[in-house]
DNA sequence: AACTATCTGTTAACTAATTCACAATAAATT
DNA sequence: AATTTATTGTGAATTAGTTAACAGATAGTT
């Protein structure tokens, strides 16, 4: 892991590397900023930008060595060990993210699902669906550090505080709720309606 | 509508309202910028700075009238007519996103859906589901102006072209496909896993 | 009536993110 | 061998986003 990476340049090398795995790299085994650029829809310079803050350097005239490059941004970006994810909340959207989940070979694993209702507890992609009144026992157990919450709102601040007090680190929050939590806890938020709300907005003629 | 707001203020602006709209402003019918910033976790400076960007006055001392604030806010982001949605892909995800929108009495309206399977052609919620060969032409009919793109990434590029080409000026795209779309259409993309990544890259002790 | 406390509106400072622009380099071409 | 061309790596400029700071205002208090 390379410390004190930007975010957004975080987010552009996790993109850059799903876009070389599904690149015919076999094939073509080098491609120019300007090409990986196009095809994110970004700007070259940040492309070139990105991979210097990595220490990844290419050839002036054949470019970025794809299959090296797709390794360096996991040494910069991945963990060490695969880190464990607790999804709450199975629903439409959880299911949703789950299945985005297990198309993707990356260092992040989902541990375990939690959901509100009672009955019964079922398997989802062959993870143990448990009910909420688990969630730390569980959480604890299996050392789970970061967590999807995909419930409509109900109770989020009470589910916030047990999965916080159970260890975990980070949460990527789908519900419109703000979630309180204390410094060291790293939140992302997603909230739907305010994109759309943009997207109308800025198509206003 | 107020021109040249910047995106953040805008995606701001919609998430004050819907805060306030589920703030009990029958019995409290004012708030202070600290307050809103607090329950949103931001700096009060910045809920200040946003509605002076819509031109929106508050009371020294009581604060701002929140009634009338959500009125403003639709009046500075909203459109005057209502604005009609396309679901292209009504997979867990589509229907996810479809259903916030039942929650919520915005401007924007759901007019159709449509997915790549044949047969039979659906409702949901209370919306036709088209099979997507009738895409353009129904898009066109019913003047549709937005889209939400939720499918697996198949053929992405394809249907890009496809609603463009009808008529579409904005695209939330919840794939990992970058869009190739002419300036005049705005796209705002969503991908889940760039997000975990990136929560997973913070949260790493 | 003067004083205190507090909040808005706004400017200014600051920080982060993006893009420009070009030196350095080396392959390809004349 | 000289010239052209294209690309990386990176400092500098630019733009966007956030936060600090405070004047001005006014209710409440002494």
């Amino acid at each position: 892991m390379i410390e004190n990476l930007p975010p957004n340049t975080v987010e552009r090398l996790s993109n850059y590397r799903r876009k070389l795995l599904s690149y015919p790299f076999q094939e073509k085994p080098f491609i120019h900023s300007h090409r990986l650029a196009h095809l994110l829809k970004i700007n070259p310079a940040h492309v070139r930008r990105d991979l210097m803050l990595i220490g990844f350097t290419g050839d002036v005239h054949k470019g970025y060595e794809i299959e090296k490059l797709i390794i360096e941004i996991g040494k910069a970006i991945d963990c060490q060990h695969k880190r464990k994810v607790a999804f709450i909340g199975i629903g439409d959207l959880g299911r949703a993210v789950a299945e985005a989940f297990n198309h993707d070979d990356s260092k992040l694993e989902v541990a375990a699902t939690f959901r509100l209702t009672a009955e019964p507890e079922i398997q989802f992609q062959n993870v143990h669906c448990y009910n909420v009144s688990k969630m730390k026992q569980i959480i604890r157990q299996k050392k789970i550090d970061l967590a999807v919450i995909a419930l409509p709102n109900a109770d989020v601040d009470e589910i916030t505080k047990l999965i916080v007090d159970a260890g975990v680190k980070g949460i990527l929050n789908f519900t419109s709720a703000h979630l309180k939590v204390p410094e060291t806890v790293f939140v992302e938020n997603y909230d739907m309606m305010s994109k759309l709300e943009k997207l109308s907005y800025f198509t206003n003629e």
